[in-house]
DNA sequence: GGCTGATAAGTGTAACCTACATCTATTATG
DNA sequence: CATAATAGATGTAGGTTACACTTATCAGCC
């Protein structure tokens, strides 16, 4: 029996709105849930420094991050921890330094691998992000986009 | 106090394998979750076309799908609800032609002007995905792309 | 020794999202 | 009446996110 239109129901929520950027500009926060891509950007770093502990990867990770969203170091250690257990990542101790120990972790053959199937993949997603933002922009309307 | 790095505990599953493409080539399902940009595509469907219901639109939203996943129509629609509930669509019931009623959702200004920020948003990702691909295949080397 | 701060790794969890299966209803065709 | 196409919607296990929080080591300072 199909509902009345006005009886909207309550099986999907509203999002919340962003409460970190300030709503200086769209972010993707009020967008919905892109924080993400962890994964791709940390295959990327380990195989360019050859190796790496979390904590430093944390630092760099922002500015090659593929969203404007804030990296959660939380989620990078989890996704570090998790390509480990898939066999894309090796790790051991460092305590050669001072401070607490360090896991080091560096790509294995299979990391290598995956990481290419991710540029694949990612290349593939650009390409249509960028058709999709195309037509809409052509659809919007040049000027209006242009003036906010 | 820190764990043995052969200890990886069981805080994060493992992804699944991607058991519905076939495995012909990377695909999203391997890569992590990127079912989703239903919202922004259907935001533009409905601006281009004037107004839709659901089911039409599940027809088209493949061709504009901003990843190479499968839409889910169950999302599709609650994708609609929640723009109703958020005031971008407005909705009613067309029982003009045969068969069951349709709902047929229409753009309202906010909606144009979510579209608007989801386009900025996504040029922005486009961008940066692009210049990821691009370092990315430059550490991986130009011939192994290429060679598969 | 005790205190503070930087470094480093990790855990807990509510809320949310996805993928897939399933259900209801209407109309046309045989 | 059975079947299929159309159309909308719901149920849910399992996975993910964002954020808060905890543990631990070491250096510098008093």
């Amino acid at each position: 029996m199909q509902t009345e239109p006005e009886g909207i129901g309550t099986y999907h929520r509203l999002r919340g709105q962003c409460r970190r950027h300030g709503g200086d500009r769209p972010c993707t926060c009020a967008m919905g849930n892109l924080y993400r891509f962890i994964e791709p950007v940390a295959l990327y770093l380990l195989l360019a420094k050859g190796s790496a502990h979390g904590y430093e990867l944390a630092a760099v990770l922002q500015d090659h991050q593929l969203t404007d969203a804030e990296v959660d170091r939380g989620g990078l250690y989890r996704t570090l921890r998790s390509l480990e257990q898939m066999g894309h990542v090796g790790s051991q101790w460092d305590v050669s330094g001072g401070g607490p120990a360090r896991r080091v972790y560096s790509l294995t053959p299979s990391g290598v691998a995956h990481l290419r199937e991710w540029t694949e993949v990612l290349a593939r997603m650009s390409e249509q992000l960028s058709a999709f933002v195309r037509d809409a922009s052509g659809e919007l309307g040049e000027a209006g986009l242009r003036n906010g």
